[in-house]
DNA sequence: CTTTCGCCCTGAGTGC
DNA sequence: TGCACTCAGGGCGAAA
């Protein structure tokens, strides 16, 4: 499952092969990956065809790729006069859902249960294909409106207007995130998953944080201390950052990375998907209870739901 | 308003 | 061997 590490990876990967790249062919295969797309098959390709991209950019488990505005006729008279270029303000934005991979190619290259396709053109590394592979299409590719954040100069695709930002994330705001957290009635897996909390974290590193900081998945988060949440905060940095720096971790198999390699690092998982192994900490059996409608994994003698 | 629930989707794996 | 069934879960609209 795709999740923080694993789209930055793709994002990393992407951005050479991509910033200053010309779109020149796009291709739909399936049109259940426009789902967020607003419009039809047509309106994706032609609103692709021939524009420049930018660097991708990600915030939480979206990644997006800012198209260069290049009328032909200038909309705005004072444009005229030589003044700065436009900013951009439409992206290509991308989900990678469950099982979404973005595959960067060499032309004519095929792969099993491509959705969509862009062909490209890079001012230095020449034409490239780039092939959005998706098996359970619960991903997607969409062309949005680029719109200003309200804390930030940046400006964001409108469908990620409502996401938090995430624990990498500079700007994020620790002591909001535990005001916002105190003062809700939920539980801490709940809210850890909540994107618009807190982004960029699923089912797998939601348990491996939860683990880390020694707290049951379903401890009321008004009765965590602020210590507490913030101590988890922390846990779940260093579990991303580790995520990181092994490429991109995924129990799956099929995940894979920009460049087609595996993403694979299951030994690194402490928690999720150990259920029957012994904790690393305590040696007691792993345990794995249905929440949320997906297998939450946790130590019964580490993690209890404290009053 | 806040919180929860059900749906989308397919191929690998399992059991009879 | 073949077939029916189960499982994986991110995001979002609708319901409570």
């Amino acid at each position: 499952m795709p999740e923080l590490p694993e789209v930055e990876v793709v994002r990393v990967g992407l951005a050479p092969a991509v910033t200053g790249a010309v779109i020149t062919a796009v291709t739909v295969f399936d049109e259940r990956s426009l789902r967020r797309h607003e419009g039809p098959a047509e309106d994706f390709i032609d609103r692709l065809t021939g524009r420049r991209m930018l660097a991708p950019r990600r915030r939480g488990k979206f990644l997006w790729i800012p198209l260069l505005v290049e009328h032909v006729e200038t909309p705005f008279p004072e444009a005229l006069d030589g003044s700065a270029p436009e900013p951009p303000t439409e992206a290509i934005v991308v989900h990678l859902g469950m099982s979404g991979q973005v595959l960067l190619r060499a032309p004519g290259t095929e792969d099993l249960r491509t959705r969509i396709r862009l062909e490209i053109e890079h001012p230095e590394h020449g034409p490239l294909r780039v092939n959005f592979v998706d098996q359970r299409i619960f991903g997607s590719m969409s062309v949005d409106q680029l719109v200003p954040t309200a804390d930030s100069d940046e400006w964001i695709p409108t469908q990620v207007a409502h996401i938090a930002r995430d624990p990498i994330d500079p700007l994020f705001d620790d002591a909001r995130f535990v005001a916002r957290l105190r003062s809700k009635s939920t539980t801490i897996k709940r809210a850890l998953l909540d994107q618009t909390l807190v982004s960029g974290i699923g089912n797998i590193y939601a348990d491996e944080s939860l683990w880390a900081a020694r707290i049951h998945y379903d401890q009321p988060t008004a009765a965590l201390s602020a210590a507490r949440i913030r101590l988890l905060l922390t846990e779940v940095r260093e579990v991303l950052a580790r995520a990181l720096d092994e490429g991109g971790t995924s129990f799956d198999a099929q995940y894979l990375n920009v460049n087609g390699q595996s993403g694979y690092f299951a030994h690194s998982l402490r928690a999720y998907g150990q259920h029957g192994k012994p904790c690393p900490r305590c040696g007691r059996p792993i345990v794995r209870e249905q929440f949320m409608n997906r297998g939450s994994h946790f130590c019964p003698r580490c993690q209890r739901i404290r009053p």
